[in-house]
DNA sequence: AATTAGATGAGATTCATTATCATTATGGAG
DNA sequence: CTCCATAATGATAATGAATCTCATCTAATT
């Protein structure tokens, strides 16, 4: 989609931030990665490539970049946050393996117009909501164990 | 609904387990209170009540209550786990509010069987779901903070 | 009442995430 | 290009929820 040209320096600026190597590099492997990752491997696979940066500024980095809405926060469950970066894909929920933890993407449009209605109905003002399915994948169906 | 008569004692000594003063006392607890309960509230309020309980325990009898399938565990986000009672009411999912924490439930069949759908495209088998809708309640969209 | 294995309590432990603070380095000023 | 104020970083301590350990206790059968 428009994942075209995100200039992380050009946000970051105009924030008044100032744009550091660490901050570059959490963006480039958030970006480049097949999402849906935790923090700690963005520490590891960073250090890995060389790059100096602490898992404190990975933290760090990454709340700024969900606050200026370039990267999702998911919360699958599992106590630990993993993380996607926003472009290139519009909005979707996720389907998680319950064996293997493959973690597939859907979107569907009733769902979200019902979502609108629910919450109409309650008197809610939606901001945002987590949908995530459970279950086998179509190969964890069939191993035995 | 068929919160008529579940008799804990019965299901604890029926898998052979031991019916304690703790376990029924957490039992009581979720079961009288409105719902969404931290463990760590089960914890003081029981204690506060002159119940000798660790929070050990607390967590131990919860895992065995969802383990029965008596009380669902939700995770709304926030890092503590919230329980509730599943006497009562029939499934359901939630609308939190994000500023004064308010939870209110909502059940929506079209979602439901939407999402049966939705799995069966993936080639998942389906196990459960979380389906959690945030904004502003009704109390909250009026205030000027 | 004696027995014994399951249950409990206090505290240590784990794990993800956040806070602290001395040190480093960005980027505008001169 | 250098200086400098201050934002950013890194190492590590701290936090908070949840789990584990293990000595002690107790339910419930004999």
């Amino acid at each position: 989609m428009n994942s075209a040209r995100i200039d992380l320096r050009a946000i970051i600026k105009q924030e008044g931030l100032r744009y550091t190597t660490q901050r570059e590099a959490v963006w480039r492997e958030l970006q480049s990665s097949d999402s849906h990752r935790d923090a700690e491997s963005i520490y590891f696979t960073l250090r890995g490539r060389g790059i100096n940066i602490s898992r404190a500024t990975v933290y760090r980095t990454i709340e700024i970049l969900v606050k200026y809405n370039l990267v999702r926060k998911l919360d699958l469950g599992d106590g630990r946050s993993r993380f996607e970066c926003k472009l290139g894909s519009g909005h979707h929920d996720h389907l998680i393996c319950t064996k293997c933890g493959r973690i597939d993407e859907f979107i569907n449009d009733e769902v979200e117009e019902l979502q609108k209605s629910i919450a109409a109905e309650n008197n809610y003002v939606l901001s945002n909501h987590i949908h995530q399915l459970f279950g086998l994948c179509e190969n964890c169906q069939n191993e035995e164990d």
